[in-house]
RNA sequence: GGGGGCGUAGCUCAGUUGGUUAGAGCGCUAGCCUGUCACGCUAGAGGUCGCGGGUUCGAGCCCCGUCGCUCCCGCCA
């Protein structure tokens, strides 16, 4: 591609490039000599008359040639996207022709001189307009999509709201850290990604998945408030709201304190950004908290999204020993089964009940069981096989406990609640969005508490964290240390001070009361199955720093992207992250991962084994 | 590792029951056009229908395999 020849300015006291950004020009400015320099967004060219959208950063100005114009046969040239400096004369546009929907849109400049800066092949994807285009494409071309104006918006948001968050942290107190990228294999339970070490054959530095073990440490140094937006890194498969390889958290930490205290540090600062950007969209003015046990018997999950209204109840007392055969022999047959029901209001048609019950044969389950309700001579009816069943007095109890009327309709699901929960949730979910029952214009928080500190693992027979093994057991220390496995019951019932936020049906952070003893962290790893000697080889900086001296402490890690995605109301963590990877954590723009030369792996003790010819 | 969806022009897509020369819009090229802001009008170029194999007189369409993208499950304390 070759440059125009430059024109020589004739203007030699303005600035090189401009006198004015493309989102500056008013009314005001009629008359003055403008420079800008920009895209050319859109080019309409009328044959004697030719306009040029000017795009920068700030905005769009747009820019006139005509044939009297010295500039015309240099304009006529122009393509889309070619960057151009342009001098002229601002002036008012014609009566009619303003736009209102421009700033910028009551003046015009009326052009002079034209300096190609950097001109533009034909473009794989257009930057104007808003029409979707694939993934692998506006990944290859990340610059032309982050010219676009909805991704450009949302990292400049992303900006913002991260500025919003150092503001808000620091006013309450908190410093700011900078931890190490370099760092070892960690404990947690994702896989690391590895960097390999060229002075120490054979071992390997691991990219943080958190700066977990850091912030305990600076806790133990005796800082007491620590924030980071911290890089994070796990090399895990993506989803939708989970960027493969590398993310930001809002990582904090705090000592002396209760979960209050956490709550009450964190809280603000969440509802505060939130109602900052939310553009008027209400928050949850007091964030609820709700047991885990709750959340998955009203929810269906330990995410709950608050903005659907079904609750779902335990109706297993209507259901035992009833003439609905089917669930009374399930439950007969375990004293754990149960019956749920979720309420699905305005849904009481035989259309979308059947719907329904077919989505879940897709979902490999037997069905979806239903009744609903309508008038009949004054009084409201259960319909369906299950009232017909049931029969009428069971069918109105239930109808009362669930407060269903005419119109609504109610579905099931049997059998061992463990089993069930997940599909439970989803047909919850469903419902909601089949029946528009979802307000999207609203942020719903909530804190999910009390989380199970072990669970049983059915597949090797022993009993397995659950969550968060650093975190502190809620049961007072001594009595914890002398838990044995007899106490089987005991262990499956603790729980760990622990908890999480949730926005919207999102998982926004994890957070914990941290274990600072060293006695019950031993004793925690111990229940688990961990021998004391693994524990002080995996872990023998952290519990040396316990064991001189730290303070209860605690914290939390809200994800940055993810409040990000919310507020600017994207579905894809892609949409927020300047530079994303694709869903098999490749950088289509710069080409990682890539090969490296020989050399570089001899230094590094490499050799590369590719699958089938080990 | 498993399951679903998609793959046709530079881009977005249509393509009937398997049947003549695979179409449209945007973009691109050339021409016309003095007030547009998704400018308009005329003409033109542009295709290994992801790739490989099969069935068939005949495949963009059916079958098998494979690759790529994406969503989900596993995984992510």
């Amino acid at each position: 591609m070759r440059f125009p020849p430059a024109v020589k300015s004739q203007i030699s006291t303005m600035h090189r490039y401009r006198t004015h950004t493309c989102g500056a020009l008013r009314s005001g400015d009629i008359g003055i000599e403008a420079r800008l320099s920009g895209w050319c967004h859109r080019i309409r060219d009328h044959g004697g008359v030719l306009f040029i959208d000017l795009r920068d950063h700030y905005g769009i100005t747009q820019v006139v040639a005509d044939p009297d114009s010295a500039a015309f046969k240099v304009a006529e040239t122009l393509r889309a996207e070619w960057v151009v400096r342009v001098d002229g004369k601002v002036r008012a546009r014609p009566d009619g022709t303003e736009n209102p929907d421009l700033p910028t849109g009551v003046v015009e400049v009326y052009v002079r001189e034209i300096e190609v800066l950097g001109p533009a092949g034909e473009l794989p994807m257009p930057v104007f307009g808003d029409q979707e285009y694939p993934e692998d494409i506006r990944l290859k071309y990340r610059f032309l999509d982050l010219r676009r104006e909805r991704l450009h918006n949302n990292i400049i948001k992303r900006g913002e709201i991260i500025d919003s968050i150092r503001r808000r942290m620091k006013a309450q107190g908190f410093f700011e850290f900078q931890t190490p990228i370099l760092t070892a294999s960690s404990p947690e339970g994702a896989r690391d990604y590895l960097v390999p070490s060229r002075l120490h054959e054979g071992k390997f530095y691991a990219l943080p998945q958190a700066p977990q073990q850091f912030k305990q440490l600076i806790m133990v140094s005796g800082f007491d408030r620590y924030f980071q937006i911290a890089p994070c890194f796990r090399d895990e498969d993506a989803r939708a709201d989970r960027s493969p390889g590398e993310f930001y958290q809002l990582d904090l930490e705090m000592s002396f304190v209760t979960q209050d205290d956490v709550f009450d540090a964190v809280e603000p600062v969440i509802r505060g950004v939130f109602e900052e950007f939310a553009g008027g969209k209400p928050v949850t003015p007091k964030f609820p908290r709700i047991p885990y046990k709750e959340a998955q018997e009203k929810y269906g999950t330990d995410k709950p999204d608050l903005r659907n209204p079904v609750v779902m109840a335990n109706v297993s007392d209507i259901f035992r020993g009833s003439g609905f055969k089917i669930f009374a022999r399930i439950l007969e047959t375990s004293g754990t089964a149960a019956v749920w029901a979720i309420p699905a209001p305005r849904g009481g048609s035989r259309a979308f009940c059947d719907r329904m019950n077919s989505w879940a044969q897709g979902e490999d389950q037997p069905g979806l069981g239903y009744i609903f309700f309508a008038g009949e001579g004054g009084a409201v009816v259960g319909r369906g096989p299950v009232a017909n069943n049931l029969g009428a007095e069971r069918t109105e109890a239930l109808r009362q406990k669930l407060d269903l009327n005419d119109g609504d309709a109610v579905f099931f699901v049997a059998g061992e609640p463990q089993t069930f929960v997940k599909f439970a949730g989803a047909a919850r979910t469903k419902i909601g969005e089949e029946l528009g029952l979802i307000d999207k214009g609203r942020f719903e928080f909530c804190w999910i508490v009390d989380f199970p500190m072990y669970e049983w693992n059915e597949d090797e027979k022993k009993i397995d964290f659950s969550h968060n093994p650093f975190s502190m057991p809620n049961l007072p220390v001594d009595e914890f240390l002398t838990l044995d496995a007899s106490d089987r019951d005991k262990i499956l019932g603790l729980r760990a001070i622990q908890y999480d936020i949730v926005c919207n049906g999102v998982e926004l952070s994890s957070g914990a009361i941290r274990n600072h003893r060293p006695d019950v962290m031993k004793k925690a790893f111990a229940i688990a199955g961990y021998p004391e000697a693994e524990l002080e080889k995996r872990f023998s900086g952290m519990l040396h720093a316990l064991s001189l001296g730290a303070p209860p402490h605690g914290g939390i890690a809200p994800g940055i992207d993810r409040i990000v995605m919310l507020l600017c109301g994207e579905e894809n963590l892609r949409e927020v992250v300047l530079f994303p990877m694709n869903q098999r954590a490749e950088d289509l723009m710069m080409g990682a991962p890539s090969e490296v030369s020989p050399k570089q792996l001899r230094e590094l003790h490499i050799r590369v084994v590719r699958p089938g010819t080990s």
